[in-house]
RNA sequence: GGGCUCAUAGCUCAGUUGGCAGAGCGCGUCGCUGAUAACGACGAGGUCUCAGGUUCAAGUCCUGAUGGGCCCA
């Protein structure tokens, strides 16, 4: 079965029935559900790792656009309580909200005005979809809005399109010009939102693709500007000065967020340096130990940092020490001094990374050394030193101020005890340094290189120039030592770049008000439910928001900032910024709100009246132009009545890793400046998509799968439900294994019922309205299957509505197990009866029913099978049936057909028969030798009803003449016990050889009772009592020469053993029979086709059999004639070797 | 250093108010089959990561530890 290309027959379909744009026809004016769709970066095709957010998407989108009002059942636990109250807001809302005709038309009247993808695939006849109002049946299905999202401006596209380009730094973007850049970075996502868009329909997303939102878009932009004037009115928007970590290649700052996503080990070139003290200046201390030639020791992972020195940091309550080495004199911490040093590292990384030496093993290495004094870190605080290179121009605002100051951060754990603290180039020393009102050197240019004043630095950029460091200290005797140093360094998440700290100015967002936003995430359930708290964390722990960047492609911070007086303003939107344009406007007009062209616009500085005040030059951190969207894709700016319909989102779902402080918070954010509320009731995540062998996929190890191979080589279907059947908050494990066993387990099975069931109808001309069945007609495997169905619906409802679709997943797989491997197995014999007798029609009345309902159960997961069935089994039938499966009402599950207890019997016939199969086993009495009687004796009602109702199974399943019924096989029972002297002689020590010859001579079969029923067995051993647990004994049972036997928890079947001479001629002609099918099989007889029959073989016994059983042979082989010669012409032959001898089959089409 | 999370058979994973440790795949033996790309029985394979606690009873609840993952500093 090709199932890719089954699929593309369905896509086919759909595209020509319009069948998505129909479902939005029957679903306009129906309470509203409302998803948000978290963008999508459009800078590259698709992977299939996007393939598992996109599958949730659909899916209970898929569900809600058919599923009813109100839960069929009452949801039992808590938990569901939160289902009930959203169903019941839905309800609730839709019968405020404005009337159909008002607000169906609702994506044409709320498209942008402008659409920023000329080139996207858009069609315009097709956004205005709700064209006509179709009476809508009361009671199911959700108006949805299906807008796809494309994440379109930022940094990660002016990568790639510097590297089209062949740029090299931003140099040349400027040289070529701003506005070509942008233009190709525009039309980059243009193209890969076309891309997408493809591989998102190929992956069978139901969505407006005509009326997608693009973060670039000027409605977009402009709902941002809004948002941040909002923010600058209650006062949090302030220019920070700040040591930022730096991007020299990109020449900007990162935000926390994707400083986080760019962790790496690496080694760098660590420094042991000495900072020689200058006379004490303290009064009365100048006679004191520290004399010229004592130096602080100092270490440091960035030599180039040492360029910037302006203070040493001790810890004041912490031992130091004094070290003698010749006539040198060393300080240090003394914890520092003799603990072994290692590298901050976890799992392989730290196992690979190589040993560090102990500070005293270096100074060993030196010769003799002796400490000669210990004090707290207190006494050196105010003590002064040499600078490393004060010697340097850049350096030179230093030279006084090096000094000794306290910090409680010091750490016993790396280092030397005393840290090198350069404030203009790292973060914590920048903060250290403000509290302390040290200087600052910010020796580095945008690129990374050094300052023209830093002398032999000059010109040389930062990672380049340790080697040089190291030299110079050196030569002046500064050296102490040197090594490689592994640890987790920040590096650029775009480009793989090391990072830098750098001071600059930058823009912030204060978030003073983070509790506001916590109250927000608070009025959400999150799924898991631990994703609040990991949220709330990130809030709690967030820094101001770092909004700008120093690049070229995203949303232009509206923040016109006065060269004059320094009075900075933030324009609210494009009108505002019209009317106190000064300068330029006329440039602007008609242009998309990006550099270069809104930077012509000039206004008036209300403070100091100057004329030419300028938009600062930074761009927009890329995830707040995500963050807008629960306001600017609802038409709040534009549509307040719509937007008051659509929000907050009843549901969004993306992955979990990296989003809580990304588009979680950035979406919570701006939701709570402009609402109080959060944008979403319900928010999803799920976890990375790994390839079969747990993983990460990467391109570089050649372990990628793409999208299209995936949907070619697998189908789509498969995809999804292996998406849709994994732990959300786990890791999938994503490949051509897994999807084969997917396949297999799930989908071929399914498949097969359905084409068992085709085969058949096609043939039998099966009308589902002529050959309907009455309840009464129903077997009781037809009632037990149908009582399943409606478990199996109710389950289903309730998972989908809870966003829980795994627990619908297991089910569904139990189910489909239960149905192809008991229910039409044992049905099949029903299906090939001649005409129409009244047991036929039920039973095909009956899997018909389980099979549409089946499907449209599963068809939200595996939209294109299903839609294969539905058109076969359905559409075909019916005149007037719904046009696709997901136009019609999700299943509402019937309580009355539950039936809890044929359930159980069923469970207990499936139990009764594994046991028979055991006692077959157990006395190697093969299942096509018949025999006379099976007993089934059980304490237990529920199995010796089952043995009763299903008495005609057991008979045919075990291959027995009949079969009795018992309370117990007790008497037959016979044991003989052992000692397992694991436990036993664990649990009973040194009584363990009186205890073993105990329960060989106790009464074994009481033992064996008492365990059965669930109690231990108690041992007289001489005076004690013991405690015998059923694994401290291994008993052997059996039930005499008669019966072979198999039991578990009290109940025992039995076989009668007793094999007669017809009972034996019964079994060889079974295996006749088996062997001539065999051949008919091979031969590509049709199951029809009448046949002339001939064995042949030297066996008396066969023989024997095959004349008795002739009729036999002939009715289950559909021969109508026996013979024991060979048949010659164009007959087909087979040799085969039977237990009583060989024999050899002929057969010819009669 | 802090937060969150996960840990069940060789592999992938179920285990829903605490009640006798399960499935699929893989492996071995046997059986069954006009039963489909199958199906069934039996077997090997487990200290449910470890240590405490609550309880008549803990894979499940609590505390701590170890290891993996994510994040923060």
């Amino acid at each position: 079965m090709d199932f890719p290309a089954l699929e593309r027959e369905v896509l086919a379909l759909w595209e020509k029935a319009r069948a998505f744009e129909r479902l939005r026809e029957l679903s306009a004016g129906k309470p509203p559900w409302s998803f948000l769709d978290g963008p999508i970066t459009a800078n590259n095709p698709m992977g299939v790792h996007h393939a598992w957010g996109r599958t949730y998407k659909d899916l209970y989108q898929r569900y809600h656009a058919c599923a009813p009002w109100a839960p069929a059942s009452p949801p039992a636990d808590a938990a569901a309580a939160n289902a009930v109250a959203s169903a019941a807001n839905a309800v609730a809302s839709a019968a405020n909200a404005p009337a159909p005709a008002a607000s169906a038309p609702a994506s044409a009247a709320n498209a942008p005005a402008s659409a920023p993808c000329t080139a996207a695939p858009s069609n315009a006849t097709a956004a205005a979809v709700p064209t006509r109002n179709v009476a809508a049946p009361a009671g199911w299905g959700h108006e949805l809005r299906y807008q796809n999202g494309f994440d379109c401006q930022g940094l990660w596209v002016e990568v790639e399109v510097e590297r089209e380009f062949g740029y090299q730094s931003k140099r040349d973007i400027e040289q070529h010009g701003i506005d070509t850049f942008v233009e190709a970075c525009k039309a980059r996502a243009c193209k890969f939102a076309a891309v997408q868009t493809e591989q998102s329909k190929r992956l069978g997303q139901w969505m407006d693709w005509a009326n997608s939102y693009y973060t670039m878009s000027d409605e977009n932009n402009y709902a941002i500007w809004a948002f941040l004037k909002k923010c600058h009115e209650r006062g949090f928007i302030y220019k920070g000065v700040d040591v930022m970590p730096w991007c020299a290649r990109c020449g900007t700052g990162l935000s926390h967020m994707e400083v986080s996503e760019g962790y790496r080990v690496v080694g760098h070139t660590s420094v042991f340096v000495k900072f020689p003290l200058r006379a004490d200046p303290r009064p009365g201390e100048s006679a004191g130990p520290f004399h010229p030639a004592t130096s602080l020791l100092v270490w440091t992972t960035t030599p180039w940092t040492l360029s910037s020195n302006v203070a040493a940091a001790v810890k004041p309550d912490m031992t130091y020490v004094k070290v003698r080495q010749g006539d040198q004199f060393y300080i240090l911490g003394k914890p520092h001094f003799s603990n072994p040093r290692s590298q901050p590292l976890e799992g392989e990384e730290k196992k690979s990374a190589p040993p560090l030496m102990a500070l005293a093993a270096m100074f060993k290495n030196n010769g003799d050394f002796e400490i000669v004094e210990e004090f707290p870190g207190s006494q050196l605080v105010g003590l002064t030193y040499d600078g490393p290179f004060d010697q340097l121009d850049g350096a030179a605002e230093a030279r006084t101020a090096h000094q000794v100051v306290a910090w409680e951060e010091v750490t016993e754990k790396e280092g030397t005890g005393i840290v090198h603290i350069a404030p203009g180039c790292g973060s914590e020393d920048y903060h250290l340094g403000k509290a302390l009102g040290l200087p600052r050197i910010a020796p580095l240019y945008e690129d990374g290189t050094f300052r023209q004043d830093f002398g032999f630095l000059g010109g040389k950029r930062f990672d380049a120039v340790a080697d040089d460091v190291v030299a110079s200290l050196k030569e002046r005797g500064l050296l102490f030592a040197r090594e490689k140093y592994m640890h987790r360094y920040p590096h650029c998440w775009r480009c793989k770049e090391e990072l830098v700290y750098r001071l600059v100015d930058e823009w912030f967002i204060s978030m003073s008000w983070r509790e506001e936003i916590m109250n927000a995430a608070r009025q959400a359930r999150w799924i898991p439910e631990w994703g609040l708290d990991r949220e709330l964390d990130w809030l709690r722990n967030m820094g101001d928001w770092m909004i700008s960047k120093k690049r070229y492609w995203g949303l232009a911070l509206p923040i016109w900032e006065c060269r004059g007086c320094g009075h900075f303003e933030v324009i609210g939107g494009r009108e505002e910024l019209q009317a106190r344009a000064v300068k330029g406007w006329a440039d602007f007009e008609g242009r998309s709100p990006h550099r270069p062209w809104v930077d012509a616009v000039k206004i008036r500085c209300e403070q100091c009246g100057t004329e030419d005040v300028s938009r600062v030059r930074d761009v927009g951190n890329p995830w707040l132009d995500a963050s807008i969207v629960s306001l600017s894709t609802m038409g709040f700016f534009r549509d307040r009545a719509y937007w008051e319909k659509w929000f907050p989102a009843d549901f969004v779902v993306e992955a979990l890793p990296g989003q809580f402080r990304n588009w979680f918070y950035a979406l919570l954010t701006v939701s709570t400046m402009m609402t109080g509320r959060s944008p979403f009731k319900v928010l999803k995540g799920h976890g990375l998509v790994l390839d079969d062998n747990g993983k990460p996929m990467h391109k570089s190890e050649g372990n990628a799968i793409w999208f299209e191979d995936a949907a070619e080589k697998f189908g789509v279907d498969v995809m999804r439900w292996l998406y849709a059947s994994t732990p959300p908050e786990r890791n999938v494990l994503f490949g051509p294994k897994h999807c084969d066993d997917a396949r297999r387990e799930v989908i071929i099975p399914w498949w097969n019922v359905y084409r068992f069931f085709c085969d058949l109808a096609s043939v039998d001309g099966f009308n589902p309205v002529e050959h309907a069945a009455k309840a009464e007609e129903r077997t009781l495997l037809d009632r037990w299957i149908l009582s399943d169905l409606q478990e199996l619906i109710r389950v289903a409802h309730e998972a989908y509505s809870r966003f829980d679709v795994l627990r619908f997943c297991n089910e569904a797989r139990r189910f489909i197990e239960d149905l192809s491997t008991w229910y039409v197995r044992r049905s099949r014999r029903r299906f090939y009866a001649d005409g129409w007798p009244a047991d036929k029609r039920v039973a095909y009345a009956t899997l018909y029913e389980v099979l549409t309902t089946l499907n449209r159960l599963l068809a939200p997961i595996m939209p294109f099978l299903s839609e294969t069935m539905y058109q076969n089994l359905v559409a075909r039938q019916t005149p007037g049936a719904a046009e696709s499966v997901h136009h019609t009402p999700f299943p509402q599950a019937d309580a009355a057909r539950v039936d809890r207890e044929l359930s159980a019997q069923v469970a207990a016939l499936l139990k009764i028969v594994s046991l028979g199969r055991a006692a077959r086993k157990s006395a190697d009495l093969k299942t096509r030798q018949p025999l006379a009687e099976l007993i089934v004796a059980s304490a237990d009602e529920t199995k010796r009803r089952a043995a009763e109702l299903f008495r005609d199974h057991l008979l045919e399943e075990l291959n027995v003449k009949a079969v009795s019924l018992r309370d117990s096989a007790a008497d037959l029972l016979r044991v003989t016990a052992a000692a397992n002297m694991k436990y036993v002689g664990a649990k009973f020590g040194k009584q363990t050889a009186e205890v073993k010859k105990g329960i060989e001579t106790a009464d074994a079969k009481a033992m064996a009772l008492a365990f059965d029923s669930g109690r231990p067995f108690m041992l007289q051993v001489g005076n004690a009592t013991a405690t015998l647990e059923p694994t401290d004994v291994t008993l052997s049972k059996s039930w005499g020469d008669e019966w072979a036997g198999a039991d578990d928890a009290g109940t025992t079947v039995l076989l009668c053993r007793k094999v007669t001479k017809e009972l034996r001629h019964e079994g060889i002609a079974r295996d006749i029979i088996r062997q001539v099918q065999n051949l008919r099989k091979e031969s590509g007889l049709d199951i029809s086709d009448r046949v002339v029959l001939s064995l042949q073989t030297d066996s008396a016994e066969i023989r024997e059999a095959a004349a008795t059983q002739a009729e036999g042979i002939l009715g289950e082989t559909l021969g109508v004639e026996l013979t024991d010669r060979p048949l010659g012409g164009d007959s087909y032959r087979a040799d085969v070797v039977l237990d009583e001898g060989s024999l050899t089959i002929g057969l010819r089409r009669a």
